[in-house]
DNA sequence: CAATTCCCGACTAAATTTGTCAACTATTAA
DNA sequence: TTAATAGTTGACAAATTTAGTCGGGAATTG
């Protein structure tokens, strides 16, 4: 397993759509707008997510993309694995004979190391991932309200207020 | 954190160094022919290693790279974090306003993993890999003596002998 | 038909990996 | 002692792979 930019694109994406699913199809143009993610990325990244059978699409007016299963049903790892294609993290070819006599002293230690963040990363769903983002949510609009009164400082600049 | 070939090639390399240089300074060109990963390479990653004070070279005939402190005190974090520059996982600069008024909603998700991922490979040092696997060959070994019996078939190529 | 949206392939940019060559250091021999 | 030599690091550039962009086409809706 490999953590790259690509496969957090995908999370924050998928997660975007997780979150709007509920009024019908999602657009991709929609998720690039939200998440600042360039629609011809995204459209990339949807193949993929198409193939591995994890969205599913709807052309024409109206259409977008859906969640192929429930949120809780698909994981951070269902997603990175979607996109992300395997390289061969071991270097040996996945055989055990890696090189010389001795399988590659490395073999084992990235066997663990990617069993563990595999692991980790199969038990975040979208599903608590969504529950996660709600809640937070809800205690940052309850911030907001306390912050607005001491943010309106005079010397506000135009990058500043656009940041909102 | 990221998870990409160079950090994997760095760990492997720097296992090796740390399981010879009981014999003294360990050369790159060595670790190039026993780990498969060509020597030009090396010297890149060498460098950074040697930058992050996790190496000390010494030139000349005789001369290589030595570790700069014991097998227990280098962490797997230590060397991926040296050779493999931030990039800024994030996406937002690590800025808690990342984007619109609310933090991108990816911006804990990848916090959390990537502390997760970190504080397990912390926990790794070169000592307790190097045990692990000196425990792996006397295993291997004794397969080996196994095997042996088996394997001495008439066709032994010259390279294969000389990967002994 | 016209607008919207997904879909696919070629193209460009960036990162990774390899290759080449120069500079440095200890040994060796005269 | 000094110069030649071989072993080694260090910097730079080419080649390969991966990340990301662009343009046109196809399906669907009204």
């Amino acid at each position: 397993m490999r953590l790259t930019t690509k496969g957090r694109f995908a999370v924050t994406a998928m997660l975007d759509l997780a979150m709007r699913e509920a009024n019908g199809p999602v657009t991709l143009a929609g998720i690039s707008e939200r998440q600042s993610i360039s629609l011809s990325y995204l459209e990339q990244l949807f193949g993929k997510l198409r193939r591995s059978e994890l969205v599913d699409s709807v052309r024409g007016p109206g259409g977008g993309y859906t969640l192929a299963r429930i949120p809780a049903d698909i994981s951070v790892a269902d997603i990175i694995a979607a996109v992300d294609e395997p390289v061969d993290a071991t270097q040996c070819g996945g055989r055990e004979n890696c090189h010389d006599n001795h399988r590659c002293m490395t073999h084992d230690l990235w066997t663990n190391l990617n069993a563990t963040i595999f692991d980790y990363l199969a038990k975040v769903t979208l599903g608590s991932l969504v529950e996660k983002q709600r809640a937070k949510e809800a205690a940052a609009k309850d911030n907001n309200v306390m912050q607005d009164k001491r943010e309106s400082s005079p010397r506000m600049t135009a990058s500043a207020s656009s940041a909102l």
